[in-house]
DNA sequence: TGTACATCAGTGAACGCGCGTTCACTGATGTAC
DNA sequence: TGTACATCAGTGAACGCGCGTTCACTGATGTAC
């Protein structure tokens, strides 16, 4: 969420007042698909009205129309934005985490840390919770967006997949290890867990649950 | 699931064909409560219409609310209906659980078990992904029908922490274990495993899942 | 620098459809005497 | 056993509202010459 803008400012030697590198449309078509990203986690897609978002940001109806074939579009193009910065995230983290230690095991323990603390912090705007959605809904999506979210889930489980091969290459283990289901256990804390918290009001579960889960992973492979 | 019906049949000794002791409204009310469950397992609430419940059942919209006050009151009884058999399964499973073995950890290794063979059998009609949908779209729902299905998480909850405590304290560790988390662990790995399950298209997801856990708990407590 | 045209980012009014809900009515079954 | 009434489990028609979508139009900004 770095400060991002500003890209080519001033070919014109008059400094323009441009803060902004995004044109008008572009900033309005962001706000629309944040409030309905806000939206549909909050009630579904279905019950997410276009009457309603427009209010809320400031235009009209045909308005909405401008920037949107229909419905279907916005809710393919807002998972499209959610899926892209979603990868992104984990991506970063993963990087920063294969900085701090060379070694697969290791890095991956402060992985799961990092991650555990960024899902301490993200309280409300759980990521992750839109693969729910469009999971339950799937009468309400239609078969891009599905696509589009099925596909985030598969890119992460690769992810994760790939780097716990590594490990189990570098740490042999006298028993045989279901890498598979260690890769879908994060994701499946993940969900569930957001589930939980926000069932519980407890915002600290998916934190908690991925800690355990790293317990496991480091019993797992460095039984001495 | 067991056949249930039939309690007093003849009492008029003539043998009339009563082979279903609920009334005619019972069960086009249980049919209609069985269509919602469904269609907002696969819709969502808001995008389940009592149109089309009332094709499905074969009856008109005005037969409809003969049987239910409104919209919100549909949503009530089948999230009341839910909870109550999912509570049952539970239970059931727990008690044969503890049939098969005195020792807290081995009945509780045994019920997890049975749990997780459970959750392969149940493939699409998971029980608790409607605490998902609920969760998800809380303005859907009314308050009542909210508190209702998180009522039923933190039941779940206490059964599993009740069962911890026993079994912490006839296998003390070493390390201080955190068995809040491990209770919620069940609950995550089950509402996670049935989003990725359905978002991969593998049934196989929490079985596998519970299993992994069957097997910390499992290293847990048996560290000899 | 001024004019002509094109594109951007919308507005306002109208549409038809489906949805939840109401209301007066009804045929079948149950119960009282 | 027959009649009177009550309850059960609906029907059929109508309602108003909100929703997604369309369409003709428009003021502001950008670009070409």
């Amino acid at each position: 969420m770095a400060v991002k803008a500003k890209a080519k400012s001033a070919e014109k030697t008059v400094p323009q007042v441009q803060l902004e590198s995004r044109t008008k449309g572009e900033r309005t078509r962001d706000r629309l698909l944040d409030l309905t990203y806000l939206s549909v986690i909050r009630k579904g897609f279905a019950a997410t009205s276009i009457e309603e978002l427009v209010e809320e940001a400031g235009i009209t109806k045909s308005g909405f129309f401008y920037h949107f074939k229909d419905k279907q579009d916005l809710a393919r193009q807002m998972i499209e934005r959610y899926a892209d910065s979603n990868v992104s995230f984990i991506d970063t983290l993963a990087a920063r985490a294969r900085e701090l230690h060379d070694d697969p095991l290791h890095s991956f323990l402060i992985f799961l840390k990092l991650y555990a603390e960024d899902m301490n912090e993200q309280v409300d705007q759980h990521p992750g919770c839109m693969v729910a959605m469009v999971t339950y809904q799937d009468l309400s999506f239609d078969q891009k967006t599905r696509d589009l979210t099925f596909d985030m889930v598969r890119n992460w489980r690769a992810k994760f997949l790939t780097w716990l091969h590594e490990i189990a290459l570098a740490y042999p283990t006298r028993k045989p290890v279901d890498v598979d289901a260690m890769a879908d256990t994060i994701l499946a804390l993940t969900y569930g867990g957001m589930t939980l918290s926000k069932a519980m009001g407890d915002v600290s579960v998916i934190g908690r649950q991925v800690l355990m889960f790293r317990e496991t992973v480091r019993l797992t492979f460095q039984e001495s």
